[in-house]
DNA sequence: TCTGGGGTCCTAGGACCC
DNA sequence: TCTGGGGTCCTAGGACCC
């Protein structure tokens, strides 16, 4: 087997970029819901010392004295950009899994040419045609592909692609050697630290270990990456996207909430969001859970609870969730709290064909429901988010109204009265 | 003043069964 | 004083990813 990963640099801030290049060779970063924390850096933000998740309260100086730029996320904007990448992608071989929003593998089985050249192809098809750079890594699994994706962002020698199969045992074992063991994919801090008390510091160290030895002292997932490192597939391809088995809808608020009527409003449309996503995959619940908090980070009087919550049938009508969500938020809902975070998160996701009906249900009532959801998505659809929904959501009242985005850019191709238009 | 939102997989431990 | 062995299912929590 041989894999590539194609990745966006800087992804958020590279789709902005696009539309305004008056950025591009400055320092810039994209920052989270309420302009929380930096979730990309350009080169030169990065060159500032600013570190992936950086609070902007603790970086907001370096707009002044150094010239850095922050944006907040446009979730919209990056999900057509990645759309359109992925599309591009996606001709240059038969076999594609969407890995991220910016990132995608794609298999080169029985490719028969060079595929530097190859690598080197896709990444200026995709550069020309929608203007993002990306770096190439190819390897013969995917965790190889991976960690040469990262020399090929690492090391100006390769120019943005890193091709592993076209290297010998020996140089490879070198770069490994060079390699700290937590840029590996799959090792985070915790098992980074376990690593380096057993003295395992470099990949190179990581791939001699015996698998199974691993597998008693970690766990599966550490026996496979290192099996994938010595080129031997242990993860595979994932082409065809796999219904999701958790749907999660939440959002931090940038003032909190201290009504019960706009918690419920709020619950209202999160619920609404994440049942549209279930019926997008054609699937049911049968439980779910409602969560509601304070904010940790403010010194105010602290609560937090959750609640699970069953349904009597499976079903995907925002209707009947978001009546019993509701019922559930006034159970745990407390006075003279800030809130500052609520959501929904559905577990249980099975599929809608053949669903069971309960001895107490009405089934043509349920298949009535079915339908208006169906026609409440289309509508959607067509004309934009929220142009249909409960009345208990309110009137005009998104959670995204409570979030603070003040340096947000516009939807330039997804809304018709943002559309970038060329002056003569 | 100010710290995102969305996922996956694995394991341990409890409840329950025979 | 003594308290099986084996199995399944479920849940909570931890670790990871982007």
């Amino acid at each position: 087997m041989t894999h590539a990963l194609i990745d966006g640099n800087c992804f958020y801030g590279s789709c902005e970029r696009v539309f305004r290049p008056s950025l591009k060779g400055k320092p810039i970063v994209v920052l989270s819901n309420n302009d929380g924390c930096a979730v990309a850096r350009s080169d030169e933000a990065k060159a500032l010392g600013i570190k992936m998740g950086a609070p902007w309260f603790e970086i907001k100086h370096l707009a002044q004295s150094q010239g850095l730029i922050a944006l907040s996320s446009n979730y919209t904007l990056y999900g057509d950009m990645s759309d359109r990448m992925m599309q591009i992608i996606g001709r240059f071989s038969p076999d594609q899994e969407i890995y991220s929003i910016d990132e995608s593998f794609i298999s080169l089985k029985g490719f028969d040419l060079d595929l530097t050249a190859y690598g080197r192809t896709i990444k200026e098809t995709v550069l020309k045609e929608i203007g993002i750079p990306t770096c190439v890594g190819i390897g013969k699994t995917k965790t190889l592909a991976k960690l040469a994706n990262h020399f090929a962002k690492k090391q100006p020698a390769w120019n943005g692609v890193c091709n592993l199969t076209s290297l010998t045992r020996y140089e490879i074992a070198s770069l490994m050697k060079q390699t700290p063991v937590n840029e590996i994919w799959g090792i985070g801090r915790q098992l980074h630290k376990k690593l380096n008390d057993q003295g395992i510091k470099t990949v190179f160290e990581l791939a001699k270990l015996d698998p199974v030895t691993a597998h008693k002292n970690f766990n599966i997932l550490m026996a496979n990456m290192i099996y994938e490192l010595r080129g031997i597939e242990r993860i595979s391809l994932e082409t065809t996207p796999v219904p999701k088995q958790e749907i999660m809808s939440s959002r931090s608020f940038g003032n909190p909430i201290t009504s019960l009527t706009l918690l419920e409003n709020v619950l209202s449309e999160l619920t609404a969001r994440a049942c549209q996503r279930l019926r997008k995959q054609n699937s049911c619940i049968t439980k779910c859970m409602i969560f509601i908090g304070t904010s940790p980070y403010r010194s105010c009087p602290q609560y937090r609870n959750n609640l699970m919550i069953s349904v009597n049938a499976p079903t995907n009508s925002t209707d009947t969730i978001t009546g019993l969500a509701l019922k559930g938020l006034r159970r745990i809902f407390k006075n003279n709290f800030q809130y500052s975070k609520a959501g929904i998160l559905f577990v249980d996701i099975i599929s809608a064909e053949p669903v069971q009906g309960s001895l107490f249900d009405d089934e043509i009532q349920d298949r009535r429901s079915m339908e208006l959801m169906a026609v409440v998505d289309h509508i959607n659809c067509a004309h934009g988010k929220n142009t249909i929904r409960l009345a208990s959501a309110g009137n005009h009242m998104s959670p995204d109204w409570f979030m603070k985005q003040e340096r947000k850019t516009q939807e330039y191709t997804t809304n018709w009265n943002e559309l970038l238009i060329a002056r003569a």
